[in-house]
DNA sequence: ATTTGTATTTCACTTATTGAAACTCCATTT
DNA sequence: AAATGGAGTTTCAATAAGTGAAATACAAAT
C-alpha cells in the first residue's frame, strides 16, 4: 500500500502530529521533526492552518487548531473505539461499582484517557477525558508499554496516584496494543487477593472490544 | 495564502472531515462529497488509513481511526481552547452552582460539546464531551449561528431540552465566533429576571477566554 | 561587527499527483 | 438470460503540483 500513498499528505499529517503532540512547535522544529526543508514545512503547515487543523499563536508557534479538536470530538462520539468500549466500560462499572477508563498511547511518553465511566460509590476515583497518564508506575502505562504479564492484566497498588489500586488490560487490534481498559479502586476497598477477580473481568472485556476488525492501518502498512 | 496551499493535502483533509462527520462513509460517498474522482479519493483515503487517521470497517466503509482520536484528545489536553476555557468553566460553576459547557460548531449543522463541568446541585443538567447539539432552538445554536443579541448572551428557556434554561455567549477569535460558553439550569431554579445576571457572567467569561490571540486560521486565509 | 538561527519568498526543475479508461464484481431491472 | 447501473480497484500518460536550494530579512548571541 505504501506505493499508492500520497507523499505530500503523509508529510502534512506528520506535521499535524508533531503540532498536537508537542503542544506548541516552531516552524524549524516541525520541519526537523518531519525531515523536511523549512519551505516545504511552511507550505504544508499553512495548508493545515488555512483548513483549521492548526493555528498560530502570538509568538509564531504552531498549535492544534479547532478543526482537529472538532473531528476528534466527533470521532469520539461516533461508533469508534470509544463507542465500542462503552458497553465494556458500563459492564465493568456495573460489576465492580468502581470507575472504569479507556486510554490510548499519546506518543509523547504518556497515555491519555478517551472515555470515563465513574463508579457508583460515594467515594470513588475521579478523572476525565483528555487527562494525561504517565506510563511509568501506572497499570495503564505498563499495558500500553507492552509489559502485560501472562495473566492478561496488570495490577498497580498505590502507584503514582496514592490510595488507589489500578487494574488494566490491553485492547488489541491486529496483534498490536491499541488501547488499555482499566478499573481504578480506592485501595481500602480491595484486598490483594481480590484484584485477580477484577483483573480477569477487565481482561475479558478488553479482549472482546475489537473482536473481528481487520488488521489496523499500522498492521496493514507494515 | 490560497496560492501557497497544497491541494492534495486540502483534499485529504476534506475527506478526513467527511469520514469523521458522517461516522461511516463509503468510497463513492466520500469522493462525491469532496468532488474528487473515485481513484483519487481512494488513494487519499488509503493514505489516511495507512497513517491511522481513518480505518476500514468490515463492510468496506471508512471510519475515524485512532490517530484522529488521539490527536484530538491531545489537542484537548494541551493548552488549547479547552484548557483556556477550563478556568472560565470552573468559575461559572462556582458562581452559579449550575452545569457549564464549552461547545464548537461541527460543520454539519450541529454543535458539539468539547468541555463539560457539572454543577454542584443534586439535581443538575448532565451531558458529555462529544455530544451533539442542534443549532435550532438552543442557546448554543443561536450563539454559534451568530445571532447573539446586543446583551451579549442568549437565553433559551425550555427549548429542545425540556425543563432547562440555557444561557450562552460567544467565544470570539479575531472577530469570528470560535465557540460558545454556556450554563444550563433546571428551569424551576431560575426566574426569568435572574437569567440576566448569569448571562452577564457567561458573556464576561466568554469574552476573556481568547483575549490576545492572533486572528484565527480562517480569518487569516480570508 | 560577525555569526547563528529563524521565518519567508522565489523559481527552475522534476516527479508526484491526477483522472480517464479499463476491469471486476455485484445487485437490480428488463 | 441479458442488460443496466453502481461500487471498488488498477493502470498509465500527461502535466502541473510540489519541491528545496538559494536568497532575503530579521533577531539574538558572541
Amino acid at each position: 500500500m505504501a506505493d499508492t500513498s500520497t507523499r505530500s499528505v503523509e508529510r502534512a499529517l506528520l506535521l499535524l502530529g508533531a503540532v498536537c503532540e508537542r503542544g506548541t512547535v516552531s516552524l524549524a522544529e516541525a520541519a526537523r521533526d518531519a525531515g523536511l526543508s523549512a519551505s516545504t514545512a511552511l507550505r504544508l503547515l499553512r495548508t493545515l492552518e488555512s483548513t483549521g487543523f492548526v493555528r498560530r499563536d502570538g509568538a509564531g508557534g504552531y498549535r492544534a487548531g479547532l478543526r482537529v479538536v472538532q473531528l476528534g470530538a466527533q470521532a469520539l462520539s461516533s461508533e469508534s473505539l470509544v463507542s465500542l468500549a462503552e458497553g465494556a466500560l458500563d459492564r465493568l462499572v456495573g460489576l465492580t461499582g468502581e470507575s472504569a477508563y479507556l486510554s490510548v498511547p499519546s506518543h509523547d511518553g504518556h497515555g491519555v484517557y478517551l472515555a470515563v465511566r465513574e463508579g457508583t460509590h460515594s467515594v470513588r476515583h475521579a478523572s476525565w477525558v483528555g487527562r494525561s497518564i504517565p506510563l511509568e508506575g501506572t497499570a495503564v502505562g505498563a499495558v500500553l508499554s507492552g509489559t502485560t504479564p501472562s495473566t492478561g492484566y496488570v495490577v498497580v497498588r498505590d502507584g503514582v496516584e496514592a490510595d488507589v489500586t489500578a487494574i488494566a488490560a490491553p485492547v488489541r487490534a491486529g496483534g498490536r496494543i491499541a488501547a488499555a481498559l482499566s478499573v481504578v479502586v480506592p485501595s481500602y476497598r480491595i484486598r490483594e487477593d481480590e484484584s485477580a477477580g477484577i483483573g480477569m473481568h477487565v481482561a475479558r472485556e478488553a479482549a472482546a472490544i475489537l473482536p473481528v476488525t481487520s488488521a489496523t492501518p499500522e498492521g496493514e502498512s507494515a
